[in-house]
DNA sequence: GATATGGGGAACGGTG
DNA sequence: CCACCGTTCCCCATAT
């Protein structure tokens, strides 16, 4: 039954080279992040892209633009090199040049369906109306005081991160989507622990039961796809505006 | 059929 | 003590 959903031009699984060098020394890319965390938006290697580029359909949108604003199609070209995923990445636009929530019937997967209108983002599980949750509590912004850092804000970082694209890279950042690496989601995951300081190691298993509950809450919902998710509009945006807030400041 | 992914219930733990 | 949120365990479904 599902099986007009398949009939969106994902490429064949030859995502992201994983196999090759794909063992990155990851142990050093985490501590790498261990002291950069929050800061490798100000790392050379990350490029804020051209302003003219986001026309996401929002009006309230601040004007400004998060980093990493990628515009499909124009695949920027430091961001290639020694990545697998940028291979991927182009082919991806090529078919599609339009930048839209692509595919939004993937998202459809658990209860966003609900509404294929119009080209908006279709409204996060929870966006009943009632939720008014303004995007600031997604930031982290109050994580610099004492919150914890939460997940999908992790995972943000992470797909900031250039020296992270073994482990999980964007499919489209304005729409968004991203996906693990089956070889090292693993090693994402055990960062994520780590990071928490959890007791006992993270397994992907466990990350992505945490990440089925974001579908829940309306933080990032599954992509009918393997190993991809994307973040939700309303996610996204605080994101977004977040790191700007700590560029800017 | 085997393995990898995905899904969800439920108990538990940390934190505010 | 309580609520919230993420973690952990466990088992099952579906896809590859």
């Amino acid at each position: 039954m599902l099986a007009n959903l398949e009939n969106i031009q994902f490429l064949p699984d030859m995502g992201p080279r994983e196999g090759s060098s794909g063992s990155v020394d990851l142990d050093m890319i985490e501590e790498y992040l261990q002291e950069h965390s929050l800061e490798l938006m100000n790392a050379p290697g990350v490029q804020k892209r051209n302003h003219q580029v986001n026309s996401m359909t929002d009006p309230c949108w601040p004007g400004r633009y998060g980093y990493e604003w990628l515009y499909s199609g124009a695949a920027p070209s430091e961001e290639t090199h020694e990545s697998p995923p940028q291979q991927q990445l182009q082919t991806w636009m090529s078919p599609s040049t339009h930048i839209e929530w692509y595919d939004r019937s993937q998202c459809s997967d658990s209860d966003s369906l609900s509404t294929s209108s119009g080209q908006e983002f279709p409204p996060s599980p929870t966006s009943d109306g009632t939720e008014h949750i303004p995007y600031e509590s997604l930031t982290l912004a109050p994580l610099s005081g004492k919150r914890k850092e939460r997940l999908f804000q992790f995972l943000y970082e992470m797909l900031q991160n250039p020296g992270m694209r073994s482990c999980i890279w964007w499919i489209q950042s304005n729409n968004g989507t991203f996906q693990f690496s089956s070889q090292n989601k693993e090693k994402l995951a055990e960062m994520w622990g780590r990071r928490k300081g959890n007791r006992k190691t993270m397994t992907y298993q466990k990350m992505a039961r945490a990440l089925r509950n974001y579908s829940r809450t309306g933080e990032i919902c599954k992509v009918k796809r393997k190993l991809t998710y994307q973040f939700t509009e309303r996610t996204l945006r605080g994101l977004q505006s977040n790191s700007q807030r700590l560029m800017g400041s």
